[in-house]
RNA sequence: GCCAGCGUAGCUCAGCGGUAGAGCAGCUGUUUCGUAAACAGCUGGCCGUCGGUUCGAUUCCGACCGCUGGCUCCA
């Protein structure tokens, strides 16, 4: 506990000092150019930004030249001075501040607070270090526009990023840490381990999986579905278009809009592509009257979605325009849902632990601004998800306006090995789409009711979790999940013959595995296959072809000697079988 | 979509107002080798697309397309 107290005011003090860093930063900008509108300029994770509206848009170049003028305000160690002054009295120092004025003009309370080193002053709550000289390192990493209030109707201002730590180490570290984030760059890796590809002749934010990347998927794929089977779920399939008027009876085409394709002509009808794939499910659902006995039914289906995103947004695998949802939806009672929820709560647990995430946080999201059902509906939903979250005694935190238009949801993030937060699975309770597609059951008095629904994805997408997954193993998959599980290495020409029997033999043990037969020398071969991350090398060579053995490599560099091929076949085959993280 | 930067061989990247280069990969030979790169030769480019300036544009300017970092928005 008192370690905890303490971590937490040393991350007080270190906002603090991050914070008057970008008002040494706002000085620095100042000095350079003295016609400088400012912005807001908070502390942020890991540092700050600050934004400006100036007489030119700002160049790379320009950043070294302003961290000069900041070492030099620090080296100066001007105190920051807090004055309080009356709301029309800070009105007229920020006279030719009109984004200061604005938040002037908005703050409820008589008097307003400022901060001055030097010859600078800013409209500011505080706190802030005693002065400039308690500025740590800090680093000026990259320019970037930014709408003023973040509202994209507004002017977009110019935003500096910075980075400040206590120490020149811990600055390092980081500095470190960024270059191992670039190195795993899962679109950096997605090419050099032939993963997938995307094209500007196909269009951008549409995947190809390479054989390598498809082998990967299909082994997750192929997990999922044998762990939903065993939970009761049943696998569905859906067309991917759909006439655009069942999702204009969804909502989808009022509430969803912009991110819907345009509708195509078919026989005089519109159809558009599926951007979910709730509809299908419940029209599956309804082609039979259900018994409240039949409940819950629960439809899985790995479908694919489009949806537009605007271009500005596109990244890899993990923000496209196709993507195929790890989909289920679960039909039931109200006396059903939470148990049908816990459930799900305990599959994404299972999924995370198999996956190797071991910390997540969830969030509770609440009504959003643009919302469709009854106020009524939104509360017995977001209770329920709240009840399981508290009875499973999950530490959550609510996220609120950040449910989805026709109900409240549970999203997950998970933090990779960086510790960086990716979105995973999502929980969403709906009460709305039932009652708009009157799915029903028949309850035991024999009335209809109306089903819950529940829609979830324990992975979110394939395309965004491998995106996460690749980053989070650097590359190198766990044995089961590795497109290439072993390379058979013959030293020479000679033993080509032996290490064709090894692979076929391997083959027929459903193990993934090839033998390197180019004419290069036996160190090249496990070089390319250590680039390649293959877990596995077997290398035959005289001794190995005569006595029926491989010679076993790690990935890991070790050499675990010479076995014999069914010594290999049990060791290896274990390894995957289990699941196991490490090879 | 908005702001800024970038786009040269399959990949990573030099270059430049006078018509294009390296390493790796690929191909062809030679080499047959014991735990992270054998040697030699050869091939390979509408310098993102379209337009403008110029005697001449891969180079300068503009538009478009795409990518990167952000903003806004999301699985």
């Amino acid at each position: 506990m008192a370690i905890q107290e303490k971590r937490v005011l040393a991350t007080e003090e270190l906002e603090k000092m991050r914070h008057s860093a970008s008002h040494v930063m706002a000085e620095a900008v100042s000095l350079i150019f003295p016609e400088t509108r400012f912005g807001i300029g908070p502390a942020i994770e890991d540092g700050f930004y600050y934004d400006f509206e100036l007489p030119r848009p700002l160049v790379n170049e320009d950043l070294p030249v302003i961290e000069a003028r900041m070492r030099e305000i620090i080296a100066r160690n001007e105190p920051f001075i807090r004055e309080e002054v009356a709301k029309e009295e800070a009105e007229k120092i920020f006279l030719a501040q009109p984004y200061k004025l604005e938040l002037i003009r908005e703050l409820p309370d008589a008097k307003v607070s400022t901060y001055r080193q030097g010859a600078f002053v800013d409209l500011c709550r505080g706190p802030h270090v005693k002065s400039t000289g308690q500025i740590g390192a800090f680093k000026l990493m990259s320019i970037a526009g930014a709408y003023w209030r973040g509202e994209e109707t507004r002017p977009m201002l110019q935003r500096i990023y910075g980075v400040a730590f206590a120490t020149e180490e811990q600055l390092q570290d980081y500095l470190h840490k960024l270059e191992e984030a670039q190195r795993r760059d899962h679109r950096r890796l997605g090419k050099e381990l032939e993963l997938y590809s995307i094209h500007d002749e196909a269009g951008p934010g549409l995947v190809m999986w390479h054989p390598n990347g498809a082998a990967v998927r299909r082994a997750i794929e192929d997990f999922w579905k044998d762990e939903h089977a065993l939970r009761g779920y049943e696998l569905v399939y859906t067309p991917h278009i759909a006439k655009v008027d069942l999702w204009k009876t969804s909502g989808h085409w009022e509430f969803y809009r912009e991110n819907l394709y345009s509708p195509m002509d078919i026989d005089e009808q519109e159809y558009i592509v599926k951007p979910m794939n709730c509809l299908g499910h419940i029209i599956i659902y309804k082609t039979q009257k259900r018994s409240y006995r039949d409940l819950p039914l629960r439809y899985a289906e790995l479908g694919t979605v489009y949806r537009y995103e605007r271009s500005g947004v596109l990244h890899g695998l993990t923000r496209v325009r196709g993507f195929t949802q790890d989909d289920a939806h679960i039909f039931c009672t109200p006396e059903q849902l939470e148990d049908e929820i816990a459930g799900v709560v305990e599959l994404v647990r299972f999924m995370m632990k198999t996956f190797g995430f071991e910390h997540y946080d969830m969030y509770l999201s609440t009504r959003p601004e643009k919302y469709a059902g009854s106020l009524e509906g939104w509360k017995v939903a977001t209770d329920a998800l709240a009840n399981v979250l508290q009875r499973l005694g999950i530490e959550y935190k609510v996220d609120p306006g950040e449910g989805v238009f026709y109900g409240p949801k549970i999203d997950t993030k998970l933090h990779d090995a960086l510790g960086r937060e990716w979105q995973g699975p999502t929980i969403q309770v709906d009460f709305n789409l039932p009652q708009r597609f009157n799915v029903t059951y028949v309850a035991a008095d024999s009335k209809e009711q109306q089903v819950f629904m529940v829609h979830r994805a324990v992975l979110g997408s394939m395309e965004r979790f491998m995106g996460c997954l690749i980053e989070h193993y650097a590359g190198a998959f766990p044995a089961w999940l590795a497109p290439v599980q072993a390379v058979v290495i013959p030293i020479a020409d000679r033993h080509l013959e032996y290490a064709r029997r090894v692979e076929s033999e391997l083959k027929r043990e459903r193990f993934r595995v090839r033998v390197d037969s180019r004419s290069e020398r036996m160190n090249a071969k496990i070089r390319e296959a250590q680039l390649q991350k293959v877990p596995y090398m077997l290398v035959v060579g005289d001794k190995e072809s005569q006595s029926g053995n491989v010679s076993v490599r790690l990935r890991t560099g070790k050499d675990l000697g010479s076995m014999s091929l069914s010594d290999f076949k049990a060791k290896a085959g274990d390894t995957i079988a289990t699941r196991a993280l490490e090879v």
